[in-house]
DNA sequence: CGTAGTATTGAAACGGATCAATATCTGTGG
DNA sequence: CCACAGATATTGATCCGTTTCAATACTACG
């Protein structure tokens, strides 16, 4: 299941992290900071539903997905799951509080992502500044993307919110599929713990978003938006 | 307006930051440290109901709240508001996109902040690798704040928003008053735009909470828990 | 091929949004 | 210091959409 990572690979690229604080341009890392982030890192490899760590175990390394796709959620105590995040490529995960980790990761395909061991990634945040900046920037694109979805959460409409996720789903697989279509890797239970409503008000809004001919299924889990104009426009904030 | 900061304050002091990543334990600055952010920053005041910056504009400092409370909006196309933060002491604001504010600041009653201009708080960042593990630790926490905020925002119950709104205000302002009673700087009217739920629905809801015991007005913005027990079952976690 | 998990569809009820009228507060000028 | 005006908040009645409960259909995996 662990291999030493191999040394191509789009861990930390500059693609996978977002321009920085403001107006700063996007940059990339040198080579020798990729040398050492990946002389830390393992790739490791989950099979579907794997879980990669439980929330409340100790927080032990920090993870970037490297292919596939996972969730991070919660349990509450009604019961009910909250989904606080997908996990797509270059994806941050693994960050906790008081030392124990505050979600549940679980692989929704088959997924790899890269593992650092929390101690010598801080030790060697702590000693370059211009690799943590990278990594600063990354989490600041985080908070605005949190800001984002707090906006849209706050929305009433379940059809406003199922377009958002599918924008969210486009913007993040364009080009998984020729055709244009793509492959959601989560299920229709999982979108709704996403976005706050039940799986039925997943299931109509959907429906009527079909019946708009806004996008089609061709099976369960592969959707085509034929309207994009138009789901832009569910989407938009109210 | 401007006046250079004085040396003791609370900027960027520990007790503002809050603890790291994982497992770190909280860490102060070094002097030398806060001498060179407080040589970069100016201390300024804005009366209440001040602009401090506008969406759009062009990211000229990153702010720090030294004194009173402020309040990050943006405004919907629907002409509806967002409150996206209610910003009080050791919060840092002022992150943009593209070289600009994707937020309005505004400060609620008087209120005071550290203004640290960009360009020379992002040098002194990269080469200072110490001092910026403090600022990656505040944005992580931060990170945190607003996955729980998410799901927060994910619940229906209009009650309950109210109540977890309570125990942030709680939590934030502890201390201000020698009885208990704790005052809000922000209306009714930002409430709801901070809660997603409408002004109606904040009116109703604290209507609940007062003819239940749960809390008691002394004044619109004056409020004291009376039922601690009670007001955490409402917030909790569905 | 069957079974358990997953999804759709329908009917009814609840709760927040909306519209509307009234009340209260806040800050300003007399 | 008071009176007034505009903004802010409360309260009530109705409407609408989501939740809930329940039954049925689908699908994926052994």
């Amino acid at each position: 299941m662990h291999r030493k990572a191999p040394d191509r690979s789009p861990l930390l690229r500059a693609d996978a992290w977002h321009d920085v604080t403001d107006g700063v341009t996007r940059r990339l890392l040198t080579d020798k900071q990729r040398a050492q982030l990946l002389s830390l890192s393992t790739l490791v490899t989950y099979k579907p539903k794997q879980i990669i760590y439980h929330a409340h175990s100790p927080v032990s390394a920090i993870f970037v997905c490297q292919n596939g796709a996972g969730k991070a959620f919660r349990e509450l105590r009604s019961g009910r799951r909250r989904v606080v995040a997908f996990l797509f490529q270059g994806d941050l995960f693994g960050l906790g509080e008081h030392g124990r980790y505050v979600n549940t990761v679980q692989a929704l395909g088959e997924m790899t992502s890269y593992r650092l061991p929390f101690e010598p990634l801080e030790a060697l945040l702590r000693q370059d500044a211009e690799l943590q900046f990278n990594v600063l920037a990354k989490v600041v694109h985080e908070v605005r993307a949190l800001q984002m979805r707090t906006i849209l959460m706050g929305r009433r409409s379940a059809i406003g919110r199922v377009a958002m996720f599918l924008q969210m789903m486009d913007k993040q697989l364009q080009g998984t599929r020729a055709d244009g279509a793509l492959s959601a890797p989560m299920s229709r239970t999982d979108v709704a713990d996403y976005l706050g409503i039940t799986l039925e008000s997943v299931s109509r809004a959907t429906k009527r978003l079909v019946q708009s001919k806004i996008i089609a299924f061709a099976g369960k889990r592969t959707i085509t938006i034929l309207d994009r104009r138009r789901l832009d426009e569910l989407a938009a904030d109210e």
